[in-house]
DNA sequence: GTCTATATTGCGATAGAC
DNA sequence: GTCTATCGCAATATAGAC
């Protein structure tokens, strides 16, 4: 094996490992062998199991946090939304077990959590939440909505649409083909569902 | 220990702890000494562990099976979405660990997830499309709106806000005195993002 | 039904040769 | 940097006494 292709093969190997099963669900053996790499190379690279385990995390968490793009462009406030909903789907489709490692962490912490995990999705939130409040203030949105409120649910839509895929797998086609009509879809709801009538 | 209280006290240990920490997380020796109860007595009443997890999920899944009552009320359609609303926010502050067994089986399946877990979940799901249908037919509804989309968007909305609340406990009130404002500004959202205007 | 004691397996980690 | 061999421990499960 050429090089340092220990460490990329480990990790390669690990993320749909640990995305299926969780970082107790797995072995280092198992890891080892699908990787085709030596057992003992995933303490020499990592220092252990969890080491293997953050290094996962921080390459899938480092691709989320790729949306804070948003927060300088100079568009209209629904505009930045309809970003957010276009962007996480994007990285769902390119990182595409992002989504297990993000629903795993809330809610199996590891101590991942606090030092990789949540301070991405908390950032997201805080530029979805400042966009918000910006078009708030412009009066773009009713009065009686709660910014934090309203980002959650536009978060949710997008989020538990992929979330639950192995229970409406059956019902609906999850593919690719259908992302432009649920960005649509989802931005309708919300769209209308904030905007002054 | 009187009687069969060492079968009702292991379930009763194992439901915070297999919450926490997910099947793999937890061992039985843990959850016998937090029962109070002999280690042997796993095996006794469950057949082991995979079997007190099972009895676990069972007990959870019952509850938010109760949604079903829904499906047989005499009201219009927007007022079962928000007895919908109202009754899972009902079921998760009655069961607090029941999210968690319902994101970490979607996220990291084990065998109950496609015996016990996904039945659960699907009928509710198939209940609110129902109900939409229904709603769809009678035009009450937007007609580019896709039912199944529709209530996802409604489900996403209430169950990421729960979801995520180890994200944003600082930044929004979780508690219960919130639920109303929390159940109003939802159904507000979905309902002028899918009513005719 | 409940206990102790133990069988057995698999785990993560590493010492030491090359 | 990579390998083999192994240590020490914790896991689930159960046999058998009471």
């Amino acid at each position: 094996m050429a090089e340092n292709d220990c460490r990329t093969n480990l990790i390669a190997a690990a993320i749909p490992m640990f995305a299926a099963k969780g970082l107790n669900g797995v072995s280092v053996r198992d890891i080892a062998r699908e990787a085709g790499v030596n057992l003992s190379m995933i303490s020499y690279y990592f220092g252990g199991k969890e080491g293997l385990y953050a290094a996962v995390l921080t390459d899938q968490f480092a691709s989320l946090l790729k949306i804070e793009d948003i927060d300088r462009m100079e568009v209209d406030t629904l505009q930045k939304f309809e970003m957010y909903v276009r962007a996480i789907v994007t990285r769902y489709r390119e990182y595409p077990y992002l989504l297990r490692f993000y629903t795993s962490e809330l809610t199996n912490p590891t101590p991942c959590f606090e030092t990789i995990v949540k301070p991405a999705i908390k950032r997201v939130i805080e530029i979805l939440i400042t966009a918000f409040s910006k078009g708030f203030s412009h009066q773009e949105f009713r009065d009686n909505l709660h910014p934090v409120d309203s980002v959650l649910s536009l978060a949710g839509m997008i989020n538990f649409y992929f979330l639950i895929e192995p229970v409406t797998e059956g019902l609906i086609d999850h593919s690719q083909n259908r992302d432009e009509e649920l960005i649509r879809h989802i931005m309708d709801i919300f769209t209308r569902g904030v905007l002054k009538s």
